[in-house]
DNA sequence: GAGTGGTCTAGACCACTGA
DNA sequence: CAGTGGTCTAGACCACTCA
């Protein structure tokens, strides 16, 4: 362990309760030495054994430490020459999609949901197109409203690949929304998000309570489980009543949505 | 070591060009049992020194596949009990947020952008509001307006906390825009996004070249260092030129954006 | 070839949960 | 109490990069 491990013991001992584990010391530190520009995007910082010497701690302390800094994007990583602070290319922000029932129930509002269509069909060329499903595929069709406190809160129009999931043609989704009894039932390996803006359309608008050509938000997501397509939902949200939040620090995944 | 390892040496001779970390092996592995069904939400998957010899590999290694699972939100590790298959509430996603500048030349076309107004003042009260500073705090306003091959793509309004950044006075932001030049010359530490739709006023409508309350996408973000608001900027984008997407698999960090 | 990061091991001590 | 996960160590071998 060399001589004694240079200025800063940190406060280890500074009587938090369990102390903080060395590795996230080790990270702090260097994310404060980017973040107060002592250290900018492109310099290299010290190497693993370098830092083993100036923190007195073993190699894979150090490691942990810097490899979740890589894995939060703050530090790019390279064997044999290096590592490097990122030269932030992007703002990146988690956000945090519920599941409606929870979102509306969570804001303290009474949810409700009426199913307003449901039919199983072959599906179009459209929805083959949305749903990445090949030909002959089948799919259940479904449009849904949720309420809260019977305000209408979400137009739902939702694909389900009836190949993967059959038992969803026996169910009415009269007690639970589709959304919330797949989410249980199958378990997502992969999710495509878009989001926009768009103009209610005289249909949209009277089962939202809206004026016609309100600005809506639009979600689409389509999620699929091993590169099978399980559903395709497409929301639309009122653009006055719902906004999408997320918190994002590259230090400690936090994430706030509502 | 006690007896062989058990059934699934894995994949790992099957000439990959680097064999798999066998880490990854554990974490599919365990993956693939979350998503067959076979493990469901609230089971208890087996204790770390049950997989040390199932996989006969070591606790550390174990470890690692387990660490990542929870910190991809797949398992809830509790110290004491055990692990347990997550119930997923939210979908999540990496939503990357570029610098517009990068966006709009990574889509092929060519950028331009023109300083709308620029004024260094006080903070009014709603400002302070939005930048969460404190009384007597100046800003710098600035209003951009981003182009993409000549058609009005974006319009920008930014806050500057100029006790943070004094420099961004003396700038012009002809060369390069403000958004561009903070990412690099300000490092953040957190940012907190909004995205809702809106309609647009007239005069947002002028500037975008686009029918008065035409839908458009509304991002909001205000960005801090360790604490301290570094910037607020509201980016106005017209609904029908523009998406957000976001691709995500709890496994492996992936995401796209446009 | 020296230095880098990526992975792995076989131990260890600890804080915490649950019976 | 025995079992769990969280952290840590002092080694090790490897693939890779760069001078």
């Amino acid at each position: 362990m060399a001589s004694l491990p240079a200025g800063s013991v940190t406060a280890r001992d500074a009587k938090t309760r369990t102390p903080l584990p060395r590795y996230v010391d080790i990270r702090r530190a260097i994310e404060a030495r980017i973040m107060s520009g002592e250290l900018k995007p492109g310099d290299r910082i010290p190497g693993e054994l370098e830092l083993v010497d100036a923190y007195g701690v073993s190699r894979m302390t150090v490691n942990k430490a810097l490899s979740s800094l890589a894995a939060t994007g703050l530090l790019i990583r390279r064997r044999g020459s290096g590592s490097f602070v990122a030269s932030p290319k992007s703002q990146e922000t988690v956000l945090e999609i519920h599941d409606i029932k929870f979102e509306v129930e969570a804001s303290g509002r009474r949810y409700r949901h009426e199913v307003l269509s449901s039919t199983a069909r072959a599906a179009t060329a459209d929805e083959r197109a949305r749903l990445a499903i090949g030909g002959g595929g089948s799919v259940l069709a479904l449009a849904v409203r949720h309420f809260a406190d019977n305000q209408p809160f979400v137009l739902e129009d939702r694909l389900i690949n009836v190949a993967l999931v059959p038992e969803a043609l026996t169910m009415r989704f009269d007690e639970e929304p589709p959304g919330t009894w797949l989410l249980k039932r199958i378990p997502w390996t992969e999710a495509e998000h878009r989001i926009r803006a768009v103009s209610a359309s005289a249909k949209t608008a009277a089962l939202l309570d809206l004026r016609r050509n309100a600005a809506c938000l639009m979600i689409e997501r389509v999620t699929w489980q091993s590169g099978t397509p399980v559903t395709s939902v497409q929301l639309i949200y009122p653009g006055d009543r719902h906004e999408l939040a997320a918190r994002f620090s590259p230090a400690g995944k936090t994430s706030r949505s509502r």
